[in-house]
DNA sequence: AAATCCACCAACCGCAAAGGA
DNA sequence: CTCCTTTGCGGTTGGTGGATT
């Protein structure tokens, strides 16, 4: 208790401490914090080196504020990771876990409990469209794929077929509701599927846009979670 | 001019995982 | 395998300065 606290120095680094921390790691590298506390000739613990070699003297750390790029990744990264902080640092070169944690909480904590302003849910709205978009088009990759094994498989099939009996090929024939947008000059089959779900999509999804709105940016980080 | 509010930032705390003896 | 130390992470607190009332 009261020993600790004789030891250990609590509370503002000063610039003396910075220069000694830093000429310390400068020598010796990062590591081993609670001997640097005693080797640099400092009287702080090794928790307290880490955190302001980390958070303050780092050199590749980047000053200055958030500049809306990043804004936009950590909006990104929080609604995929929730408030994982160091691994969304990871992908901000020179901000810190603490930097982002802080801005989130000033920035975002109070909106997510009231109504986002407008520009935030913009943002929100275009990433979670491109996410969407993203997903579909991978859909829609697969599911021709999966159209493309089925008529390879089917064309195999005619084939021995037709080696085994010798009987003559006849192509598909168009009917029904397919034949009549055929003649109206309609694109049909697979794409004419896909670009109808899509549109319904995208209206279902223009709704869920909306469920921000009224549960704010953490409802989904929340569920993820 | 004084009081209050708010945004921002640095630092501390507790906990858990990792690693070594 | 267990215990102990170190490291890393996320939550929280407290100080400061500018804006607003």
């Amino acid at each position: 208790m009261g020993g600790n606290e004789e030891r250990w120095r609590k509370g503002p680094w000063t610039a003396e401490e910075d220069r000694l921390l830093m000429h310390h790691v400068s020598l010796h590298g990062e590591g081993r914090w609670n001997s640097v506390a005693t080797l640099a000739g400092l009287r702080r613990n090794g928790k307290s080196c880490r955190l302001r070699w980390v958070n303050y003297l780092r050199p590749d750390l980047k000053r200055g504020r958030i500049t809306p790029h990043e804004e936009t990744i950590i909006l990104d990264l929080h609604a995929r990771w929730g408030n994982r902080w160091s691994t969304i640092a990871r992908s901000l070169p020179g901000r810190t876990d603490n930097e982002i944690k802080n801005y989130w909480r000033t920035h975002f904590k109070k909106k997510s409990k009231v109504a986002l302003d407008e520009s935030a849910k913009l943002k929100m709205r275009q990433l979670k469209r491109q996410k969407f978009q993203q997903e579909q088009r991978q859909q829609q990759l697969q599911q021709l794929q999966m159209q493309q094994n089925i008529a390879d498989m089917k064309r195999i099939m005619s084939f021995l077929e037709e080696s085994e009996n010798q009987v003559e090929y006849m192509p598909p024939t168009v009917v029904g509701k397919q034949k009549d947008r055929a003649s109206n000059g309609c694109c049909y089959g697979s794409s004419y599927a896909l670009e109808t779900s899509m549109s319904e999509d995208f209206g279902m999804w223009d709704g869920l846009w909306n469920l921000d709105d009224v549960h704010g940016p953490n409802f989904h980080a929340a569920k993820a979670s």
